[in-house]
DNA sequence: TGTGAAAAATGGGGCGC
DNA sequence: GCGCCCCATTTTTCACA
C-alpha cells in the first residue's frame, strides 16, 4: 500500500517527515516552534526528526539563495562539451577550480557534459569558454539563457 | 579601483558582505556569532549588514538542500523545448504546476526553452515527457544526466 | 518515539559613540 | 556604521513515559 522501505514505522511518520524537509527547503531558517505547529508534535519530537534527517542524509544542507544578478553575474549559460583529446575524459576535475561553473554533469547523448555557467557579460563568458576549451581539451557548444521562469524549485 | 555600485562606502565594506554572503550560501544556518568572529566586527555590525543584504535583496531565502536520491528522485534530465503550436508560446506557466520541473529557462538557440526535470524512474521520465508535449504543445529534446560532480556551488 | 521542562545560546532592538 | 546592554525567543539537552 506504501513505498516506505521501513515497513516497521508508524503509518504518518514518513508523511510528516516529508512535510519537514518540504517546509524547510522552502525556509530554511523555520524555526522548530513554527515546524512543530505545522505538523502537530512537540517542538523536541521535531527537533528529534531534523536531527535524524541530517544524519541520514536527507537533509544535505542549508543555504542562503543569492540574487546572482545583484552580485554582478547576470548571464548564465549551459555549455556541452565535447572531448576533443580522445586520452583525456576528466574534465570535471579539471574545471572545478572555476568558479563560474555551478553545475557539472555528465550526460547521456552526443556530447559528454553538461555545465551551467553563470557570467557577468558576453566578454566574460568569451574568456570562459576559451578557458574550459583550454583547460579540458574540449570542443564546447553553449546555450544562452535569456530568461529564467523559475530556479531552484524544492523536488517535493 | 573598484567596482562598487556606492562610491560613498568605506573601502571594505563590500569585501566584507561578499564574505558574509559566501559563508551563508555555504552554510545557511551560520549564527551571527561565527560569522562575525570570521569577519572581525561585533555581532549586531553583522546582524545589520545581513540584514541589509536580505532587504536589498542580494539574500533571497534559505532553503534546506534535500538528498534527491533518497527520495527516490534518482533521474536527473535537461529538457530542451520548441513549440510545435506556434501560437502559443507561454510554456512556464503552463508546466509551472508539474512539481518535477525544477528550473525552466527561456533560452537562445534552436530551442525555445530548457527545463531541468528530477523523477524516480525510466517510466516515470516518459510520462512526464508526454505530459509536457500534450500540456505545452512543444517537441521535447531530452539529455539523461548519468552523473553529478557538483551542482549547487554557490556563485561567490 | 513523543512529551515537558530547564539550561544554554542566539536573535532582535535600542542607545551612545 | 559600529559596539554594548537587555530581554524575548529559540535551540539543545535531559529525565520520563
Amino acid at each position: 500500500m506504501s513505498s516506505s522501505n521501513s515497513p516497521a514505522e508508524p503509518a504518518g511518520a514518513v508523511d510528516v517527515d516529508r512535510a519537514l524537509m518540504a517546509a524547510l527547503a522552502r525556509d530554511g531558517r523555520a524555526s522548530y516552534t513554527e515546524l512543530a505547529e505545522m505538523v502537530g508534535l512537540s517542538v523536541s519530537a521535531v527537533h528529534q526528526r531534523v536531527r535524524r534527517l541530517e544524519q541520514r542524509g536527507l537533509i544535505t544542507g542549508y543555504r542562503a539563495t543569492l540574487d546572482a544578478r545583484q552580485l554582478g553575474l547576470s548571464l548564465t549559460a549551459f555549455v556541452s562539451i565535447t572531448p576533443s583529446d580522445t586520452q583525456t575524459d576528466d574534465a570535471p576535475s579539471l574545471l572545478a577550480h572555476l568558479d563560474a561553473i555551478e553545475e557539472c554533469h555528465a550526460v547521456a547523448g552526443v556530447e559528454s557534459y553538461i555545465l551551467k555557467v553563470r557570467v557577468a557579460s558576453p566578454d566574460a563568458l568569451e574568456v570562459l569558454l576559451k578557458d574550459i576549451r583550454a583547460t579540458a581539451k574540449v570542443t564546447t557548444r553553449t546555450t544562452v539563457v535569456l530568461s529564467t521562469s523559475y530556479e531552484a524549485r524544492p523536488p517535493i
